[in-house]
DNA sequence: GAGTACAGTATCAGCCTGATAGAAAACTCC
DNA sequence: GGAGTTTTCTATCAGGCTGATACTGTACTC
């Protein structure tokens, strides 16, 4: 923080601004003419007119037919269109790692899958694997984004873990048994591209709040309910990370009175009682089996429970009431407008979401509306994929102090 | 949001932002050259000492002598100052109203306080009283700073409640029996000036931030606690409000599982807990009496405590026990770099903060920084004139989108 | 087919920044 | 004590951007 501070403007600050503003006013309200963008953004028509020429130019903003005539010569339409900006993007996970190439409208263009690795879950140098499978799969994805004559023009990067999100570090992923592992520095080394690396729930709750469930929501909340728990936080339209990236990691949130006198080595006291890893431990406890012969899901727990098991039912509502305190809490904190369920789990938001409206009514002064994932598994790779958009996009706004 | 949504920039806007660069680097490293200023802002001189005189004659900088020369014309220092401009506050309370004439630099120049009208607490048409406390305290500091020479410029009120922030409507402020008051609205046909107004919490964690134990921290946590609890949340160097504006009203935390099943009509689960008010009355209910022939305080229990009284210590932990979890689920939430603790009990600081600190260690992966509340019981004042400052100063920055 | 209404385009003044050159102020050396 | 040196501050001007004005282009209507 010695160094010039850069927070000052010029006369290309004020042209990014506008474009970004004009940009923005695009992706809102659909397809305008210039004249509409005018009246939106306050821009005079010869400004709208040259910064739409210099989008056009860039492949940013295409014309989309002709709005019909009032009387005079009809407009032209413009239309945001990300088709022709691509960026790679690699969920990295604890079970496989997943990549795919994203174009600026958040569309999965590619996929990449690379095989898994039995056994690697427990292997003792997953580490590297997972790291080396990251690589490999973003080398794969800049090849074919070569192929189609659109390069790719940035990395991003979903990780289970917490991430010094300006070093692109990922400080501390168990999932993948990753301590300081510098993905973002390494990436950037291999591809030249900028990268972003970003915790999986922060990037769910971007891709919702962009593309998903949240648009023109100003303020959510996403709740991942994977193998564990955690939640990604959007205030005033901006991720909050939190001082050390560990925003949101409600796993270590404390129940009641007594877990003040608890030790959580290495686990928190929410997760343990939540999560598919403590629902299933709690489901063998009390003897439910699964169907088939294998190891018990969360999904067989659920399933049982709509086929009527009273013990899949009993243990879902203990599950639900923590995480209805734990929503209430972050509600409380945080007043968001909505809270999006999400993860593993997420497919079940019928059997959640429901049961924790009820339980929230009456206890806390305002349930805000509930919603389902949108993008449901891909929620993390449009978040990135946003992110890594909005990197070599490098667009500006002005914001004024309150 | 149907007009233009004016987020766009011109040459004025290049040219305030610049000016809210110089102010920021003043403020932050104390008296600088003209030459340092453009070191850090990357400015060029030409555009420093344009920008430089035209703050100098809005009073908003001032000379501050000279540099010992190194060898060739020594420069003149130059440093902030908010003395020239001032700002009035009025903070309503539910025991008593107080005002004060506040310059930019966060200082109390002038003070008001109307006499306690005795029974207040209780009459029925106390919304109103307040009101009429409230607008002529307003009216005597601008009177005072007309008087000095220095006509007010702002008006920030402080209210134990929920505000809508863009109306200045006081939403609900039960200890003040209003609903639906349009303090900013009346106050600002009053006096003609612009007007905000907010919740205390949030003041006192803005006042905090900008003059008080959390200057130079981006995210920080401001537990209030008085006769409620409550708490105001800054998160990249920003007042987070909440979508409507209940941010932070963790009165109404769950503390357990069985919280779920009873209901809360009028007050939160943990308000009911801590508090002075709740503190008070389970103090009476364990058969606590005051030292004096009066209503125990929450100030006689903290006293009882420094005495060395089992059961008021036991009362205390007991609280701390409550508050702690509530700090822990905010960690877990927010990731705040410090938390402070004020209000009321503010000056029990020392019994307070260590209690937490101890109950968090190895509960939760990260105990932040914990400090008492520098200004006590001037925070909300001084945070209520920042906010009213700021409003006027009308700067603007630039901010990258990610 | 002329007139009209509106969309889009060119031109220019005004503002702001940044570069360059020049004036001002203090120190040093003779 | 005065000239030279060094550094700071200021004046002037080119370049970029916006917004106002005037102009051209296109389709509909009478």
């Amino acid at each position: 923080m010695s160094g010039p501070t850069s927070s000052t403007a010029n006369a290309g600050t004020v042209s990014r601004v506008n474009q970004t503003a004009i940009l923005d006013v695009l992706r809102r309200h659909g397809p305008l003419s210039r004249q509409e963008i005018g009246a939106r953004t306050g821009l005079s028509a010869a400004t709208v007119n040259r910064l739409a020429g210099q989008l056009l130019r860039k492949g940013l903003v295409v014309t989309d037919g002709h709005q019909p005539s009032t009387g005079g010569r009809p407009s032209i339409l413009l239309r945001y269109s990300g088709r022709a900006h691509l960026v790679s993007v690699v969920h990295v996970g604890a079970t496989r790692t997943e990549g795919a190439l994203v174009d600026f409208d958040g569309t999965i263009v590619h996929r990449v899958r690379p095989p898994m690795v039995p056994g690697v879950l427990h292997a003792a140098d997953r580490a590297t694997i997972r790291l080396e499978e990251a690589l490999s799969v973003v080398t794969e994805l800049g090849a074919a984004a070569a192929e189609r004559g659109q390069p790719s023009q940035a990395v991003g990067v979903a990780v289970p873990g917490v991430v010094d999100g300006a070093e692109g570090r990922v400080t501390w992923a168990p999932a993948l048994d990753w301590r300081e592992v510098p993905v973002g520095s390494v990436l950037h080394d291999r591809t030249g591209l900028p990268v972003v690396v970003e915790n999986d729930a922060n990037l769910l709750a971007v891709g919702e709040h962009r593309r998903g469930a949240g648009q023109g929501v100003q303020d959510l909340v996403a709740v991942v309910l994977g193998t564990g728990i955690g939640v990604g936080i959007v205030t005033g339209g901006r991720l909050h990370r939190g001082s050390r990236a560990a925003a949101g990691e409600i796993g270590y949130m404390l129940m009641e009175r007594s877990s003040l006198t608890r030790f959580f080595p290495g686990f928190g006291d929410l997760e343990s009682r939540v999560g598919s890893a403590g629902l299933t431990r709690q489901a063998r406890e009390r003897g439910i089996v699964a169907p088939a012969d294998r190891p018990l899901t969360a999904a067989d727990v659920f399933d049982l429970v709509r086929n009527g098991s009273a013990e899949a039912r009993a243990l879902l509502e203990e599950t639900l009431d923590h995480v209805a305190l734990a929503v209430a809490n972050l509600c409380t904190v945080l007043d968001p407008e909505l809270v999006i369920v999400g993860g593993e789990m997420g497919g079940a938001a019928d059997l959640i979401t429901p049961g924790l409206r009820d339980r929230l009514v009456g206890r806390i002064p305002h349930v805000p509306r509930m919603a389902a994932s949108a993008l449901g598994d891909d929620a993390a790779i449009v978040g990135a994929a946003e992110l890594a958009a909005r990197l070599v996009s490098d667009f500006a706004y002005v914001q004024a102090t309150p």
